[in-house]
DNA sequence: TAAAAATACTCCATAGGTATTTTAT
DNA sequence: ATAAAATACCTATGGAGTATTTTTA
């Protein structure tokens, strides 16, 4: 699990779509694809459902990643934020 | 700022020992001190004041790093644990 | 059959190691 | 003088891209 690929499993979660996350972030499809299969091996379970030419959907794993991701990536814009607050 | 270098981060903060840490992690030295470069570029300022010989010392940005950086790499375990949590 | 994901490759950047030098006590 | 971090250098892995194929609604 690293960062990066928690962000675009938040976005192809948002948007239920591979091509679209890879649109959003500025990544080629494939190399989205490549990042869910990373993250998918890195914790050992599938994601998401692929479903041929339709959309996405989320597995229970990913469903219950969701949140985590989401508190994790608004950790680190924290943390970010809090090293540049000065003091 | 990725969760390996965060993880580096937090060894390196404990010992206060980039030596030490890299025992521990089994990571080379110098390893160590181009992932806490890494990271301090990453973030946009020093994390540790180094002292010749003797230990290593966090700046004050670095000690603001250390909460966060034990919450995100709580949270990163928490979810792993979820996954695996069967349902 | 068409839209979307997967695959096959290629290339380059980066992460890690070993050997060595520099630094501060 | 010595213990520890930094630097120099090398290698290999993997992350990203393009072109193409496969899949399923």
């Amino acid at each position: 699990m690293d960062l990066q690929r928690l962000r675009t499993f938040r976005e192809v979660a948002r948007e239920l779509s591979f091509t679209r996350a890879a649109r959003n972030l500025h990544y080629s499809q494939p190399t989205i694809t490549a990042q869910i299969k990373g993250l998918e091996e890195a914790v050992g379970t599938p994601l998401f459902v692929r479903r041929g030419n339709r959309a996405v959907e989320l597995t229970s794993a990913g469903a219950r990643l969701c949140p985590y991701a989401d508190r994790i990536l608004d950790l680190v814009e924290a943390a970010h934020t809090e090293l540049h607050a000065g003091r």
